[in-house]
DNA sequence: GCCAAGGATGTAATAATGTAACACCAATCG
DNA sequence: CGATTGGTGTTACATTATTACATCCTTGGC
């Protein structure tokens, strides 16, 4: 665990990415079943947003057995609740979060060639999206904050 | 026409407002025909955002006979293209644009509890985020920025 | 007038996404 | 042991979105 990579905490290799799920999991009172450690390996083994039923047909591949959606929407509905994946609006999609253990708003780029999704923080524009919630009398809970656009690589 | 109420521009009466997207389609070269002022009036008569099939049967309730689903896709698809509604992602559904004749990224505030939603402009955290965006070799095309919470009323 | 072309809509089917209701099972606690 | 709780299974269904192709209507050229 020796990572400094980021001002803001820690990025996880995809393997103790993991790891810090779990301890997040457990820490927030959540199990973490056998089940639960298929889905998010599932879903961290991808590296772009993918949709509840991409998740679901590699957790059944992985288990040798089918696995209903709704299973997973729940897994991944506790993954979001507590930080440990994103969902991305604007792709009705789910993504494994880097860093599950500081609670940033986040802010996606999301490809629309390729699919791919980059994760940014930047609690400056999203601190500024809260202040403007509140200015409009608004109580804010959750931003949705997503870029639709070319990646770097699709340009 | 006189309602100088905003810096940006101007914002439309309930019975203009259709008459501000007819020209603003029509200026994109695009027809108005009548399924599409059905289906804009549709879209206008609700101050929420509303699904594409909640907008169907109004439209079919309007035109006396069953409009299909997808006509309704295609013809909003069209509206948000040309700036004359936008699609609210965090909820998978469509409002009118209040003022369809300046292109502004929209920040929508969307009441998780009534689902009601107050649309906000402002040009410097869309900047931001537009700035954010390239500045991590990302081309945007569309932001999407909504925040998810409780309106003024429902707080 | 007739025909060709393009745009708009109709029709039908289906795909993709998301949820509800209830049964079952296993662990925990009294 | 019995009761409760949380997790998962199973089934069915609801909602959202798209695809393929047919039809119709207008417009412009001949």
């Amino acid at each position: 665990m020796a990572h400094p990579a980021h001002s803001h905490g820690q990025h996880h290799s995809r393997a103790d990415l993991a790891a810090a799920a779990q301890a997040r999991l457990k820490s927030a009172g959540e199990q973490w079943t056998p089940l639960r450690a298929t889905v998010f390996a599932a879903l961290a083994g991808y590296d772009r947003p993918v949709s509840a039923y991409d998740v679901t047909d590699a957790v059944s591949t992985a288990s040798g057995r089918r696995i209903a959606a709704n299973s997973v929407y729940r897994i991944l509905d506790l993954f979001v609740a507590n930080n440990v994946a994103s969902r991305v609006e604007s792709a009705n999609a789910f993504i494994a979060n880097v860093h599950p253990d500081c609670p940033h708003d986040c802010i996606f780029l999301v490809c629309d060639r390729c699919g791919g999704a980059t994760h940014v923080d930047d609690d400056r524009i999203t601190g500024d999206v809260r202040s403007a919630a509140l200015a409009a009398g608004f109580t804010p809970e959750r931003p949705v904050i997503e870029v639709r656009g070319l990646c770097a690589n699709c340009a």
